[in-house]
RNA sequence: CGACACCUGAUUCC
DNA sequence: GGAATCAGGTGTCG
């Protein structure tokens, strides 16, 4: 290993056969067109969030990344690529150029450069890049972008589905806030605890707030007493927009739409998807709720891999690390004080829930496409 | 996976969050309002297998279908549909068109609506039939004969890495033979030594022919001097049928897809591919020449544990006997003659040269399997 | 124990 | 057709 490992450093790479001549392969600098050499080392241009500028690593980049609404990143393997992309007309460019451009120096975090060594016990996913070649991908034929007739089941019509959920799309702002504190105080029936908003801050406060308007008849349940709820999540395009959606029954308040506030993978948005869901059931006073989703990824993630991963240190069988560790995690801490359970369903077989849920996630992907 | 087999059959299903008090979710039956648990009755469509037909359980049309290649099946929930799916203009339909229609009989097992009348052969007593949707991945797995837009990579279509190369996969026949002996006495340039047509009997007589026709400028070199060549093997199944690949550039003449005459291991394909490709380049008057691959094991075979090998009596550091030894030793002498330099390329990475390289393999591996 | 590769399977997202 | 993800396995070496 060690050995594959220093490959990125300035050092001579002998692989040649020993018997003959011996002969060097030099560096990416002296010969650049040799792509084998080329240093991998990345570059993350932040163009957008709580601080932008060029980072080496995953875990700089992510601290100004996650949670910002809006947030555009890119892993780069030049520095030059970054800056062009830094420069490039993007959303809120015009404060970034000045960052970057100017001699503002970023303070305490490092823009590039400085190889802090510090990598951190906990590897989070690097799964929101938006994935390296970025060029390779632009002359693949991208899907008809005016496609809307999505026709998704036959009780509920599309209109219908979106109209079972008030619209949550424009009212980002946390207004109702004030309101809040009595609303919370009419505790609910069941003997969960209420969980204060600090304790899910990804959680849109909409998606607590309209939870708790909901009352125990307004939902379905199992014979044995667990709230219905299908889940799903969608992501969209190069960019990767991703939106979540989950679905209590026809004009249920708690029913959510909700885009990601970061790009993400198809995978993220089915676990977040589950974490919006269970923060809302138990939002609105549930102690039982089944979760069904057509991902068995997710379910396998938090029923089976889950407990093996909490024990080898979250390896993957191919030794790498495990994704969308932080979603799954958070998943199942929320689950700690609610029961939940898991069914799977076979996706776009024609049920009901599943695509309500199905066109709720993709309003939701859609949605963080339009905030781009 | 053996627990969502189990899912159809009458017991619980047990996907909770295993940290929490146990639930289960009673069968369909018991629930009837569980959406997920509900029975379909399947129709399977065998439009091209051994046998082809509607069965109406995964058993029957599994039958049909395993190790078959090119197979073409799919489950569906109306008759109907099956129906059409066997009418429907699938490629090799021609042959299965007279097969199902045409009053060419299958023998024992039975088409559940066979020409119409025959419906009532086989009425599947609702009963058994698992969801399980395992065979819907199988066709896919099949390399479809006549799928010829691939996009394996930006530059190159799949067709154009395959067009890259003369296609040497139907003419297996020697016929280029005759004129040989006088193309080889027009040696190259190189001062290598040309090395007689008996000393590589393992190398087909076309891959050493169509080297011969590259021209120098054709290659894509280093600047020191080194041509480009990205090695790659691919072994498929459990008969293990082999293929290798070899890429110099874009509509590269002398460019390498060639099944392996026996079954080997995924390592071998990976030094033959070596093997070819030095061969190769050696025909076409080459004296340096850069092999890329991603096998760290052929790599290091070749430089790092050879000269070891050659000392200790090739025995490994377990004390059993070095494998592929004679794929080594015959790297070992064919680059006696050529300098050969060794770098290693992460496997689909999306560089391009790897990419088409495993392209190629992969078709001769195919070729090998027969699936051509 | 580590590393690379080669496969098989499964679901979803596009 | 590809990406996201995981499980299982073999081939090989140190």
């Amino acid at each position: 290993m060690s050995q594959w490992r220093r490959y990125p450093e300035p050092s001579y790479v002998p692989y040649v056969l020993p018997y003959h001549r011996v002969l060097f392969c030099v560096r990416a600098r002296h010969f650049p067109h040799c792509i084998t050499c080329s240093v991998v080392m990345p570059y993350y241009a932040v163009r957008r969030g709580t601080q932008t500028g060029i980072y080496s690593n995953w875990q700089e980049c992510e601290q100004r990344v996650t949670r910002y609404s809006g947030a555009q990143f890119k892993k780069f393997n030049t520095q030059r690529e970054a800056e062009a992309y830094m420069s490039a007309p993007g959303q809120g460019s015009a404060n970034v150029q000045s960052r970057f451009g100017g001699g503002c120096a970023a303070p305490a975090p490092q823009p590039i450069g400085r190889s802090s060594g510090a990598a951190s016990a906990y590897q989070p996913s690097s799964s929101y890049q938006p994935k390296v070649s970025g060029y390779k991908q632009l002359p693949k034929k991208t899907f008809g972008p005016p496609r809307d007739q999505v026709q998704p089941y036959p009780h509920l019509s599309d209109a219908e589905v979106l109209a079972s959920i008030a619209s949550p799309y424009s009212t980002s702002s946390s207004s109702g806030r004030g309101v809040n504190s009595s609303g919370t105080s009419t505790t609910r029936s069941s003997g969960v605890a209420r969980v204060g908003q600090t304790e899910h801050p990804q959680i849109p406060s909409r998606v607590l707030e309209r939870a708790r308007l909901a009352k125990a008849d307004d939902y379905d349940f199992t014979p044995d007493g667990f709230a219905k709820c299908y889940t799903d999540g969608s992501c969209m395009g190069q960019v990767r927009n991703a939106g979540v959606g989950a679905w209590f029954g026809p004009q249920h308040v708690a029913n959510i739409s909700e885009p990601l506030p970061i790009p993400g993978t198809n995978n993220r948005a089915e676990l977040m998807a589950v974490l919006y869901a269970v923060n809302a059931a138990k939002e609105s006073g549930l102690n039982k709720v089944e979760i069904r989703t057509d991902s068995k990824y997710t379910i396998k993630c938090l029923t089976e891999w889950l407990p093996k991963w909490k024990q080898n240190n979250w390896q993957t069988a191919a030794n790498t690390n495990v994704e969308n560790q932080a979603e799954i995690r958070a998943i199942e801490k929320a689950c700690s004080s609610i029961d939940v359970r898991f069914e799977w369903t076979e996706g776009h077989s024609g049920n009901v829930g599943n695509e309500a849920a199905d066109t709720l996630a993709k309003r939701g992907a859609a949605e963080a496409l339009g905030k781009l």
